[in-house]
DNA sequence: TTAGCATTTCGATATCTATCTATCCATCAG
DNA sequence: CTGATGGATAGATAGATATCGAAATGCTAA
């Protein structure tokens, strides 16, 4: 999976914000939760954490899935792996991949 | 290296701004710069520069080296690496290691 | 349809921060 | 010592954003 630029930005900054970080932490370790579930857990109001979830779910992090009344996150794997394999590459924490020259 | 949490926050926010992420990278690749060297890839201020340097400084992801005249900055890996060591394991993307039972 | 709960959206506010200009401090060359 | 240059600091400002309470929306069950 390769990441756009854009989308990595909006993934650095979806994971500047602690409270952010700790709602994605809580996802991973809890694997599906809804608003309300992760609202339980956090001492912020309800609709604060509609927002992180939003932030998360438009960065590609967690997925929404609306099941009825209710609405699941989940985290995406794929997309965090993609991102701090990216983040590694920028960083020059992993030697370089060279494609093949065609010829 | 172990990061404390409070580290771990900071270097979170020293990467979520595309400016500072653009200087470190700059660094990566380059290995040693001066602020006034960095201020002439990019198109802000030196103040700005500076600030963002401090900024990386105190997060302990660049090292800052006072010659003469001149101050060096140099990207420190080990901290990037236990970073992303660190966002693997919170995010769970790495299978967690058991330390063996003392006895 | 109505009551009630889950979630989002709205509007406001307070804080944070990236950026600038102006200035100051330190070091080097003459 | 003096001027020039590298770098940091001070102070101001504009824009972003984390947060809240209140209201709107959407869904389910009775």
């Amino acid at each position: 999976m390769k990441l756009a630029s854009e989308e990595f930005d909006r993934i650095s900054k979806a994971l500047a914000d602690p409270q952010r970080r700790a709602i994605l932490q809580k996802l991973a370790v809890t694997g599906k939760l809804n608003c309300s579930d992760v609202h339980a857990f956090f001492d912020v109001s309800q609709p604060t954490v509609s927002h992180h979830l939003k932030e998360l779910s438009m960065a590609g992090v967690v997925q929404r899935e609306k099941q009825g009344q209710f609405c699941y996150y989940h985290v995406k794997s794929e997309t965090l792996t993609a991102y701090v394999a990216e983040l590694q590459r920028r960083l020059g924490l992993v030697a370089v991949q060279v494609a093949p020259r065609a010829r």
